[in-house]
DNA sequence: GATGAATGAGCATTCATTCAT
DNA sequence: AATGAATGAATGCTCATTCAT
């Protein structure tokens, strides 16, 4: 029988029906302000449910982070099964992570959030922690495989170490990407609108100026 | 008589003296944890006092944030009266911000816990988050017009919008020092360990790549 | 056909692994800690089936009680049916209890337990309770046929109403048996420890002197 | 100034206050039945308020006993300071004990509930349960100093150790109470209701047995 | 009969904020 | 200005009980 088969769909279902749901109210009100109460009233569950399928509201939490990661690394996995060169690649990957950003602000959000919840030590759930981390593994090395692909083709410049470049690569976006979060960073704002430029196009041409500076020529 | 001006001074001495305490709890126990009530006994001073120098917990983080900020204006107004040439200007800020985080953790930490306060709109005494704005737009300048020079003196190619270069290295510098904080990137940890490298080699050798990429040769 | 038997028979069966699943979480777990969903799991049955065989939470503990005290009872039957002068028959009952206090801790657990509820009316099924006041009633009436023997053939002095003695003799070692029990009188313990003497010895002794109190010299 | 003095006296009020009010909630619903919010309501005061003078449920319970235990020491030294013979003060020391649990059932109560905390370990606060059982401890050592007492004036037998008998009579007398106590000791009730005796009077014959093995004739 | 997912009332505890003194 | 006792709304979490399958 595909009785068990079922249940088990609808146990996911259920799981996503409360991330979604989380994710709604956290769109909504922040993370800070989420109440488990709110959650359930917004995935129409008792908070006895919710609790069914997350030990702890951080556990909750960290699912999405995960979900948010997930999301990333398919993404990034599409591109890197692309027929590109390396440098290419890390171009699209850049690429594919900015658009990310613009399109799954609570993802970024939540990412921001999960590291203050591990920096505090608030989580039980080691196991959901340990995905996040290695998923977060796993785009950096597809970011170190693009380099090294470039190397290969000769379309990165051979002086740096790959895995060091890629980690640069990444933090350095991250931190772009923080940019655009920010609604306290009026000031960068101001400094785009001068330019007529928004802060995506800008942290495209950031993305530009370092491919250029990897770019065998 | 002076009466006003002690009055004065021992009023600013109370603020420091609840500002310093207030960062002594949360560099012990995160910002989450840190109560009134703790910050109040490590202040020496009671909870009611607190609300006399500041409206809400919330200003108070605030200033924290403000005065990390304008420690690190400090640092900065004094490498810009230094006699350098444009590029190494822009060095010397880079290795400011660096020494910046790796000495004042709990500053970077302020920064992150501001922007999610603001984020999440709650903050009353919009004054000191101007204040806090109005530093960031200062250390915006500086870089600037350190890239400014640069290009005045030859140092720096004259390739790019200065302002829009020093939001890009601003932003890319943020993202490699959240990667400094960040317990949870323990794979980026790993793979500096496989190169033999602490994390502020890293960070100083990104900060060379950026040089070279804009430097005239 | 048996089937009816054989089902009886089930029933009767799932009652008691319910009942012992329980007694092995409330010995591992305490009362208060004991939850149906740990009951369940250790009875490995879902947690609705302990609700086909017991209305309550309240009522499955009656049961324990019940059990315990029928293990008593049939402990005292024995005695009962051995050939012993009244005095004797006195004496093997309190043996009994001792050593059925000291063997099973989680039953005199279970009465004050039992007690408690009785006491803060928690409990719907009324005929479970009366079964326990029953045995109870039983116990008392074993003492006091020992005792009525006793005065018949001339061992215990014939002084005061049988009954009554009985209900005297079995408050006071009741009284003992929860020194036995009480982590909370740890200076008991410690006179003791004086006299090099355990608890179960100082019990027995106590025993030795009541019966003395009414034997017929 | 006395002002520091008034405080302290306030503070001292404000807890008696608490304590009354949980005792007055107790005596209505049970101990489990009560919670934090009813008693603050008793009490007139917030929840909060409470656990400024209590950090923990239990601690306010734990409270409660001590306060029962302080009223039976007070009235044991009472008793202690008479002009008796040993063999007196230890039939006044059981009249104490008798009229405490019959004016103060809620006391006895608490004791129970006291030791079901201790062996559950759910008591945070080791000084106040410390506390419990040093006045339990001077109980019995009352009832000690009486039978020491006793045997040198010549009114009881120097047969035993005054230490173990002070525990045999307290435990005894404790298992008398307890029957005092339990509602569901109806058996017991009955047996009484056929000789036309009321529980106390059948306590108080139970200690002239006990007082009688124990004199000098 | 058996299951176990779902429920939701219930509760202890926390903590920023206020205000009488 | 300073205090700190009092507040009470807020919230995460528990668990006995129910009921559709």
């Amino acid at each position: 029988m595909g009785t068990n088969e079922r249940k088990k769909r609808e146990q996911r279902h259920r799981r996503n029906q409360i991330i979604d749901a989380a994710e709604a109210v956290i769109v909504r009100e922040g993370f800070r302000q989420a109440t488990m109460d709110e959650i359930a009233e917004e995935a129409e569950l008792s908070k006895g449910t919710l609790y069914l399928y997350f030990s702890q509201k951080a556990a909750l939490y960290l699912a999405i982070n995960k979900k948010g990661l997930q999301k990333l690394n398919e993404d990034c996995i599409a591109v890197m099964q692309q027929d590109q060169t390396g440098i290419e690649l890390v171009r699209s990957l850049g690429e594919t992570f900015l658009k990310y950003t613009t399109e799954h602000p609570e993802y970024i959000k939540a990412l921001i959030y999960y590291e203050s919840l591990i920096d505090e030590e608030q989580i039980e759930d080691v196991g959901l922690a340990q995905d996040c981390e290695e998923i977060g593994r796993k785009l950096l090395i597809y970011l170190t495989r693009a380099i090294q692909i470039g190397m290969q083709d000769g379309s990165i410049v051979n002086e740096m170490q790959p895995k060091l470049l890629a980690v640069q690569i990444w933090g350095s976006m991250r931190g772009m990407m923080q940019l655009y979060q920010a609604r306290s960073q009026r000031h960068v704002q101001k400094i785009l609108n001068d330019f007529e430029l928004d802060i995506k196009t800008m942290i495209r041409q950031f993305l530009d100026v370092q491919i250029k500076g990897i770019q065998q020529q």
